[in-house]
RNA sequence: GGCUCCAUGGUCAAGCGGUUAAGACAUCGCCCUUUCACGGCGGUAACACGGGUUCAAAUCCCGUUGGAGUCACCA
């Protein structure tokens, strides 16, 4: 069995949606899993909607997700140029084009945007044009003519009207249309160049791609590329399609739904293996019951066989859980670094700010938690007094203010602002008047941080405000109690 | 509208003729606990409908309904 060889095919138009990024790791892992090669190709034949930057979208997302790829514009494996621009300045394209067209399966069309849009029809609220073979009737001199008159064309297949065309999907099955549905699809623009749809079966012919992984959406133009192989005469590869990716509405993820993009999820304070883990949960799903996987564990353990047919809604609830599976699972110097920045937004304090961030590693699904859980370190917010009463850890205002009354001065003597200094003081304090722990420390935690709910308890608090924010902070409750 | 595809809880999903129809997220409750979280335990919740085939159907076939995709000199 020959090598497997998959390319992913992106068109630098932006960012890169999850549903390419989800086509980009399963054609990926299909090679990998096989020990094949992956190949970048650029499909930029689009000059208008083309810009630089976008490639460099493509490479950086890439290589954050850890999808190496053997070949393509930056690396060179013999099947070059990567880049359909560069490959339509050989000539190439426009070589098969005119190979069809003597084969009787192309044509000139010389017909302009005026008569096209004559052939407009609106069907369900939608603008469809069904292109009637005008130009397939053309004499030889006619086209010569126009030809030599530099009138601008296009080359059209020529697909019969009759007839049905069928191709095999490896999730799908057996696919076939009636011909009479298929277009005479433009294979080469006014402009020169191809359209993704030509330029897609020549390169990928000419690469020996062996498996064309693409998005569920290709599903029902795939028999026009049938017929471009069946017209050439090639072997075509095996296809893969995946499932859709859509939003709450079940539609289509489109640019409006906020997390769309990688860069997006990232910005949005999502870890990368996180994301990828989570996409490729979406239309597949391992033999066992694993959710967590890491890349290369993806690779080991990836059948595409396993993918499934119906559309997956993108939940970004359940993406912020593995999230914060990921954030827990990693190592403390790896998540400071991302922490740190995000709590230096809201804390200026001299604090020590790797505590802090220990203490919400667990609480928080994205970085941009930590923000509301730490705010109350930097400042003592605006708090009611009717927080110190909590039914079940017996507190109200009145026995709330005795143990801040009571605790002051023991703070206040106390040296020791360890975790366990702070303890001792307040255990003794506990034992001593002979109350439950919440008694003393519910309204301690609520003196010191204001807050209804914290990361980490009385403690581990006072320990990282230190002394003169903590005995500041009972008076300051003591007073309100007092009101 | 034509064509194509899809159909198991709110979501992701296992399941390939015989199961008490897994598991995860979410949700709810309990436990742990100085709050919250983490962690642990448990609950609610699904085979769209109608016909076949079969001793037996979530699984196979047909239809209905519903949803989606697609119908560009975009990819």
């Amino acid at each position: 069995m020959s090598k497997v060889r998959t390319r992913f095919a992106p068109s630098p138009t932006g960012r890169m949606h999850v549903g390419n990024l989800r086509t980009a790791l399963y054609t990926y892992l299909i090679a990998k899993h096989e020990g094949g090669d992956f190949v970048l190709r650029i499909e930029d034949t689009d000059q208008e909607r083309f810009f630089d930057e976008a490639l460099e979208i493509i490479y950086r997302t890439l290589e954050k997700t850890g999808l190496k790829h053997d070949e393509g514009p930056d690396k060179d494996g013999g099947y070059g140029p990567y880049i359909q621009s560069e490959r339509c300045k050989s000539g190439l394209y426009m070589k098969y084009a005119k190979e069809l067209i003597e084969k009787g399966e192309a044509y000139y069309c010389f017909c302009d945007k005026e008569r096209l849009e004559s052939l407009k029809q609106n069907i369900g609220g939608k603008e469809i044009i069904a292109y009637d073979k005008h130009c397939l009737h053309l004499s030889k001199e006619e086209i010569e003519a126009n030809l030599a008159a530099g009138k601008p064309y296009v080359i059209r297949a020529n697909v019969p009207n009759e007839g049905v065309t069928t191709f095999h999907d490896e999730i799908y099955g057996d696919i076939s249309q009636p011909n009479e549905e298929l277009d005479d699809m433009i294979l080469i623009k006014s402009d020169g160049y191809p359209t993704y749809n030509f330029a897609n079966v020549i390169d990928d012919h000419l690469m020996g791609i062996t498996h064309v992984v693409r998005g569920n959406e290709y599903l029902s133009s795939a028999p026009k590329y049938t017929r471009l192989y069946q017209a050439f005469g090639w072997e075509e590869p095996k296809y893969i399609h995946c499932p859709l990716i859509t939003n709450e509405e079940h539609q289509k993820l489109s640019k409006r739904s906020g997390h769309s993009s990688y860069e997006d999820l990232i910005e949005q304070g999502f870890l990368s293996e996180a994301v990828v883990n989570y996409v490729a949960l979406l239309g597949w799903s391992p033999t066992d019951n694993r959710e967590i996987f890491s890349l290369e564990e993806l690779v080991e353990n990836f059948d595409y066989h396993h993918i499934s047919k119906s559309p997956a809604v993108f939940d970004i609830v359940k993406l912020k859980w593995m999230n914060g599976e990921y954030i827990k699972a990693m190592d403390d110097e790896a998540y400071y670094e991302y922490a740190l920045p995000v709590i230096k937004e809201v804390i200026t304090k001299d604090y020590d700010l790797k505590k802090i961030a220990d203490l919400v590693k667990t609480r928080i699904e994205i970085f941009p938690d930590i923000k509301e859980k730490i705010d109350f370190f930097e400042e003592l917010p605006e708090y009611d007094i009717a927080m110190y009463t909590h039914k079940k850890m017996k507190t109200n205002s009145e026995n709330s203010l005795a143990v801040l009354k009571d605790m002051l001065p023991r703070l206040e003597q106390l040296e020791d602002y360890s975790h366990d200094g702070i303890e001792a003081v307040c255990k003794a304090y506990i034992a001593e008047k002979e109350i439950k722990n919440g008694v003393c420390l519910w309204p301690l935690r609520t003196a010191v941080s204001g807050k209804q709910m914290t990361p980490g308890g009385a403690y581990e608090i006072i320990e990282i405000i230190g002394k003169d924010e903590t005995i500041a902070r009972i008076k300051k409750g003591i007073e309100l109690l007092e009101a």
